[in-house]
DNA sequence: GCAAAAGTGTTAGCTGTACACCCATGA
DNA sequence: TCATGGGTGTACAGCTAACACTTTTGC
């Protein structure tokens, strides 16, 4: 049994919703390889740390950021994936709310929200993860309640719909859209509270509520 | 940068439907640790392929079997997950037609069907890796094509059918089943022949069409 | 003819879609 | 009172579920 040495690296593909965008954090790499490119937040596993463990320390030292979900999402091993040695990374996609990134009192240099649509030549094979990640979102938010972990602690249903309509791309009505999240049971919890805002009806304010799946799904394609 | 040594190998959910049952393909481990216990079967990942590419020439190497279906399920990681040493497992989904498992004339000892209801009690984490991959089994063929990839080259509905009774352990009504699937434009090529069989009118065959995805979704459960 | 399995027709109910309409606030 | 956005009512289309019914074979 000859085992040839590994590195396992994890990945974080964060995105949030911020200026009505779906953006994903990036930092700048300061060493080569892929000097001053764009990359996706990451380190090395450490020898006494589970892969979610280290998924969620990486994103506490580099971003600061509060997490509204953290998954694995999945890996990644192409043999020439990293010129300097042979490199397994478990790429993992964090859903997080509107927030200014850090004051880079930690890891990251010039770690900064960057809209999808921009991020394109990535160092490694992170196009390649982004965009599975960001297919991975768009997927689970028809069918689980996920798109509240772009939201703040309390939100209105357009705050949330506002979330959809970004991540898919599309328009959605907004008086069906009420129903169908405020209709399912275990989805959202009114706190009784409404905004005030300039002109218009004040809207109720909502929680995150027990419930993780979204039945029936609320598609986002028919046509 | 000190890279603490991993080691990292790929095992594999294989499933199929056989006599009415949700089967994985099991192998007797001939060594310690865990010898003699049932495990997934797998290994180590070459130097010099990629994650898919270990993934399908395990799947060849330790069963021989003809492939359906095989994508990446996820991967598994905890520090203490063997004890001889640090090892993170990608683990595969593999979909297969219902077929004797080969005269173990490869590395595999004892690869062997088992009821995935009695799969119990695996070396290593394969308990939750099994597990992980019948949910994904399950989830996968609500939403998409995948449901042929148990069944031979040609196929009857009512076996196609039999696949997703076995599969979510629930019945499904024979007409509406029939409807839905043929009425999915790509899913199924006639081949224009029938079967004979004794009693009952003879069925169509058809063939796996070009179609990926089952849109709308055929759900498994509503109460 | 009878049993068995394939395949079709039909209807009730649910859900998504579209859109008219009313409600509550600031200016 | 008007503009603006929040929220409700309602009608239509499409899909699913349930099941009666017809078709085609072997015995």
């Amino acid at each position: 049994m000859a085992h040839p040495p590994f590195a396992v690296t994890v990945d974080l593909v964060v995105l949030t919703v911020r200026a009505d965008e779906l953006c994903v954090l990036l930092v700048r790499r300061g060493e080569e390889p892929f000097r001053g490119r764009d990359a996706l937040p990451g380190g090395f596993v450490r020898p006494d740390e589970d892969l979610a463990t280290a998924a969620a320390r990486e994103l506490a030292e580099e971003t600061g950021l509060a997490v509204g979900h953290l998954e694995q999402l999945a890996s990644y091993g192409d043999p020439d994936r990293d010129p300097r040695q042979r490199v397994v990374t478990v790429a993992h996609l964090a859903l997080v709310p509107d927030q200014p990134v850090p004051t880079a009192g930690t890891d990251a240099a010039e770690a900064r929200w960057v809209p999808v649509t921009q991020a394109r030549g990535l160092a490694f094979d992170h196009d390649r993860v982004l965009a599975d990640g960001v297919e991975r979102a768009r997927a689970k938010l028809e069918y689980t309640a996920l798109g509240t972990a772009f939201c703040d602690g309390e939100f209105t249903v357009a705050q949330l719909r506002r979330v959809y309509e970004v991540v898919w791309g599309r328009a959605l009505d907004p008086r069906n859209f009420h129903r169908k999240v405020t209709g399912t049971p275990g989805l959202l919890e009114p706190t009784g509270e409404t905004t005030t805002r300039d002109g218009g009806r004040p809207a109720q304010l909502f929680r995150r509520g027990a419930a993780e799946q979204l039945h029936p799904p609320l598609l986002r394609a028919d046509t």
